[in-house]
This record gives structure tokens, sequence and C-alpha cells, in this order.
DNA sequence: GTTTAATTTGAAATCCATTTTCAACAGGGG
DNA sequence: CCCCTGTTGAAAATGGATTTCAAATTAAAC
């Protein structure tokens, strides 16, 4: 499959928002769910001038954003001093755990930290609108043996 | 008690290192531990900057980067743009619930969310070295009655 | 106290990802 | 087509973090 869902869903969030479908816009979507995950604009930037060198860098930071917006992508931060973005694949939520050494990004999700999540935020009278959960530490590839 | 304890740390650390000390950094550590915690560099810098206009930005950056090296002081990131800093108080972990709307922090820490993100992450053959969790939500204050 | 070598300071410059500007350009309804 | 409006991309602006460098300060050595 050819992820029809996320393109119809981008198509008609531009006709809603009065907004049009341009050469631009379709390269990159069809790029960003074409690539890996957890990719800097930067990254995808790169990605589409090796195909086609008229693309612009700030072309490809706004409709990263409109993705965004849009629902069919996330930014993430992992703390390197770059924005990341990833296709909200399946709508699903899920965390990320960060080898330190070689960078590898594992996602997860698990149902009892959400739920303690939302525990002990209502134990301090908060109502929990969103999270972010990063665990940093060193994978199995990069483990000294 | 008036935080001797992270005081002399401090000073051990510059004479380990073979730093000077300095007025300035007197100063800003004064300051520092006076002053609320999650203050970015320059909520610390107006701060200090009131009763003693000759302190450069610089010096209070360069200086809250050598609180958290000598291990004073930690940096955090609420992904407002700014890194913030708080003392390292009794060397016990926390994280952190903010509120979107009114931007108050309140720290916590559940050994039972601390648990699970260990046993997740060696599930998947990791062992954690730090970890990052905020939850963002509405605290009592700003929820609509 | 004086000299000396090394570190520190702070204003300004630089860095660097992000965001904005703006004139040229493209889309798409009429 | 036309026209209006949204879009593009090169370049400039932004803003927090960091570095530069000459002058000032510190602390150890005379
Ligand atoms: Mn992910
Ligand atoms: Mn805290
Ligand atoms: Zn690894
Ligand atoms: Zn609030």
């Amino acid at each position: 499959m050819e992820d029809t869902k996320s393109k119809n869903r981008f198509k008609d969030f531009l006709v809603t928002q009065g907004l049009k479908s341009t050469h631009q816009r379709e390269l990159i979507l069809e790029e960003f769910l074409r690539a890996g995950s957890h990719l800097s604009t930067e990254d995808l930037y790169l990605r589409l001038r090796r195909k086609n060198p008229r693309i612009g860098y700030a072309t490809v930071h706004r409709t990263l954003k409109l993705f965004a917006e849009c629902g069919i992508a996330e930014q993430r931060n992992f703390g390197d001093g770059q924005a990341r973005y990833e296709a909200s694949a399946h709508d699903e939520h899920h965390d990320h755990l960060i080898c330190v050494v070689c960078g590898k990004i594992v996602e997860f999700e698990d149902p009892r930290i959400e739920e303690l999540q939302i525990e002990v935020a209502g134990g301090l009278g908060f109502s929990i609108e969103r999270h972010r959960l990063e665990l940093y530490g060193c994978c199995s590839d990069c483990r000294p043996a």
C-alpha cells in the first residue's frame, strides 16, 4: 500500500483551508512518505534536491509545518538542536528510545506508563494534554561486550 | 540553611579544575540559589543586572554551564526555545508537569514510572542512561470552571 | 608588595536552525 | 485567457547559544 490515506488527508486539508495543490507540495509529501522516519528538514531537503534541484529549503520547511498542522506528520525534538518530523502512522501514539552511541531510535508504547502519567497528573490537579517521554541509553549493538 | 553545600561543591570544583574564584562567579551562584528554579539564562542575567549592571550575559551563560558541569545545577528544556536551569537539590531526580496556560511548573517523581521505563527499555535491549518525561496540560487554577 | 603567567570578563561578533521577506511565479475559478 | 490569490525560493532577518579577543583580574611566584 502506498499511503493513500495521508495523501488524501493532505489534499482535503488544502481544500478546506483554501490552499493550493502545487507540484512542490506533491513532491515533498511523496518523498516524506518514502523516506525513513525522524528526519530533519535538512535531511528531507537534501533528499529532494537530488532529484529536483529547484526545490527551496523554505518550501520544504513550510510544507513540513503544513503536514504537522494537517495531522499527517508530527514534529519531534530529541535535543540535538534540530526538529525532526515523522509520519503519524495509524494515529497511534508512541514514545522513543534513543541510543546515545549510534543514534538509533526505537519506538515503543506502554499503556501502563501512559496510565500512570494520567494518574500522577490528576493527583496534582492537572489534566494532561500531551506528553513527551524519551529514554536515552545504549542499545545492544553498542554495548561493550 | 543557606545552601553551603552547593557553594562548597562549586568551590571544590573550581580548585580541582584549576579555575579561579571570581567576584562574578560568586554573585551569580548567590543569585542562582536565591532565585526560584527553572529560570533561563536571560532571567538570571536580568536579575543580576538589577543589583550589578556590570555583569555580562556571556559570563552568566558560561557560569551556568559550569554549575551544570560541577553538578550543582541541571539544564532543562521545555520546548519554549530557551534552556532553563535549576539547582539540583538533594541529588534526587524528578520530572515535570507544565501548565500550557499559565506556564506553572510542578515537579513530581513516581517510582512506578521510573521502574517501568527501565523494564521497557531492557525488553528492547537498551540500558537507560537518562530520560526526559514532561507532562503538558492544564492546572487546576486554569481549568474552566 | 611586586612581578608574572594564566585565567576571566564582557562587548561584540559569530554561529546555526528557524522563520520571514518580497518580487517573480503558478493555480484554478470565472 | 484573465485575474486574483496563494506559492515559491533566494536572501535576509531572527534569536538563543556560543565564541572571539583585548583588557582586566586572579593567584601563584618572587
Ligand atoms: Mn517515532
Ligand atoms: Mn525541576
Ligand atoms: Zn546504538
Ligand atoms: Zn495553569
